[in-house]
DNA sequence: CTTATTTTTTGGAATGATTATAAGTATCAG
DNA sequence: CTGATACTTATAATCATTCCAAAAAATAAG
């Protein structure tokens, strides 16, 4: 009788494709990491808080820690893997979208929408102060029913 | 032998001041409320968490609880005295500029510089999606050196 | 002005998200 | 295969903020 590895409900192509874009990003090969990662990118663009990928991992019979569900998320962040968002004091979003985009939010339902960049055109930005660099230009549109 | 009350150091004419202000909001005119309020509006447009409020309060002589710090501000932005902005994972901050405006985010400092609404020139802004209505835009530019 | 009613303030405990710690375990380069 | 290094984990610690019940202050009623 021939046994599968217990360990991981990825097909091989998929756990090879997934262990690439770690290695790409200087990241080592773990289980954790490829199951999360498998979660977080299977499903396009997606925005997770720590604690609801926290639960999908569960769901999905993978046992990992919180510890490692939080370092993981700021790893793949470091990384370029995901994009940390802001818009809710207290809980953090990770966004999958790597491109220039902004965000609706509807804070009711704490859901992040997708804005793509071309969609809001910002056709004159103010001169930053002496010294300083732009990093970002994060747009925000909050939404109420 | 005359005494004046020892309660607080705001003169007459800046206390009625503020006490109309307070009462125009609605709220009661408390010895706290007088005080934190004219630490918050003494100094033109100010960004403030309750940490450094509280820590002004007290170095102002002001013996105040960190739960009526944390009453004040949450109070005074209801009351539509000051407008909460959102750009730390973590802290609060609040601002006593109520004009529509943005902000520079200077993360490495935690300081927020003010951007009037006419510096940017948002042309186009996306559709809401279905059945949400636009709460509010807030544009925020992060800067580092 | 005195008492009654309602709000505020307060210190301390409680909460919630996140990070630090220290020990065990897995990964990978040689 | 083996050691050096990185990763995971459980648990404790931290940080900002809120909750709580009681004491204090502010307004209202008489």
């Amino acid at each position: 009788m021939v046994t599968t590895p217990s360990t991981t409900s990825l097909t091989d192509t998929r756990r090879d494709e997934l262990a690439a874009r770690l290695k790409a990003h200087g990241l080592r090969i773990t289980l954790p990491r490829l199951m999360l990662a498998d979660l977080l990118f299977a499903q396009g663009n997606r925005h997770v808080t720590a604690e609801k990928l926290h639960a999908e991992a569960r769901a999905a019979g993978l046992k990992v820690s919180q510890a490692t569900i939080y370092n993981t998320l700021n790893q793949f962040s470091e990384a370029g893997l995901l994009r940390e968002v802001q818009v809710d004091q207290g809980r953090s979003y990770f966004d999958t979208n790597l491109d220039e985009h902004h965000h609706f939010y509807v804070e009711e339902e704490g859901r992040l929408i997708d804005i793509p960049q071309e969609a809001i055109a910002l056709e004159r930005l103010p001169e930053s102060p002496e010294g300083f660099a732009i990093a970002g230009v994060d747009v925000v549109i909050r939404l109420s029913r």
